[in-house]
DNA sequence: CCATGTACCTGAAGGC
DNA sequence: TGCCTTCAGGTACATG
């Protein structure tokens, strides 16, 4: 499930193949994958950019923008087939070159949305977690302005943008937070730990290249390798690496949570 | 306003 | 083998 790292892998990635082309035409074989919000064409517009907010990457052209969310099981890999069979090729952009970006999605989920208007498409969306505005400042805030479980905090893109499932589940591992724990009751020092976590856990990540559990694959087709360096996520049953007691998984925000009840007590002298 | 529930989708995995 | 159920979880939208 891509989330901010898996995002600017694949960002970072395409960039040297696809600043500077110019679009062709868009080639759309699940009528949902593309959401058209704009009276004008891409075709014929240069790419001159790719930039990021959270998990969507957003293509830069000439006068609007394309902006790609891989949900759970989108894929764009540029001029190349991936694993899937061609039946779940949702939509392809093709370029002057000959070279193409192809959008895969088992799910269906994934949208390539054409907009020329970015504030008003993102008015949802909070700040980015890597982003240089994101301060340990702003997060207790954010924090102080709400009282909820701290797993259901960090889901909600309103608030801060790029954080999903698996890096949470890290990040409040390594923070030593229950992640049922409210927003209110986490003190000054426990803030500081888990922002400055945040940023490491995503940092990491994207220096191994993503986490491939599944379906995310880097835009030349590639595996990550963050997969093996998961703490929580994933190991409910196994031994908790830093105190080997057995980790547990429940529900939050019918989202499968795994922690260490001994490392993230729900309350204790820990927290 | 907020919290909760459900739709969107398909493939993999487990039970019997 | 094979059929059925459950699970995976990001986001939009509906409901209470």
């Amino acid at each position: 499930m891509p989330e901010l790292p898996e995002v600017e892998v694949i960002r970072n990635e395409l960039k040297s193949n696809i600043i500077n082309q110019e679009i062709k035409n868009i080639e759309v074989y699940w009528h949902k994958t593309f959401v058209n919000l704009c009276q004008e064409s891409p075709n014929n517009q240069q790419i001159f950019d790719i930039d990021r907010l959270g998990k969507y990457i957003i293509f830069i052209l000439e006068k609007d923008f394309l902006i790609v969310h891989l949900r759970m099981t989108g894929q764009l890999i540029f001029n190349k087939n991936n694993n899937y069979s061609k039946n779940h090729l949702r939509a392809s952009i093709l370029m002057h070159s000959g070279d193409n970006l192809n959008f895969y999605d088992a799910r269906k989920f994934g949208r390539i949305y054409y907009v020329d208007d970015l504030k008003s498409f993102f008015t949802k969306v909070g700040i980015d977690a890597l982003s240089q505005e994101f301060t340990n400042k702003y997060f207790e805030e954010l924090l102080s302005n709400k009282n909820c479980g701290i797993k259901s905090f960090l889901l909600d893109q309103k608030y801060i943008a790029g954080l999903g499932n698996i890096y949470i589940d890290e990040s409040l591992f390594i923070s030593g937070i229950h992640p049922k724990k409210l927003t209110s009751e986490i003190n000054h020092k426990k803030t500081q730990l888990l922002f400055t976590n945040i940023k490491k856990i995503l940092n990491s990540a994207i220096a191994n290249m993503g986490t491939t559990i599944s379906d995310y694959r880097t835009s030349g087709g590639g595996f990550g390798t963050n997969q093996n360096l998961l703490k929580v996520y994933g190991r409910e049953g196994n031994a908790c690496f830093k105190c080997g007691s057995g980790i547990k998984k429940i529900r939050i925000n019918s989202r499968g949570t795994h922690y260490c009840p001994v490392c993230q007590p729900e309350n204790g002298v820990l927290q």
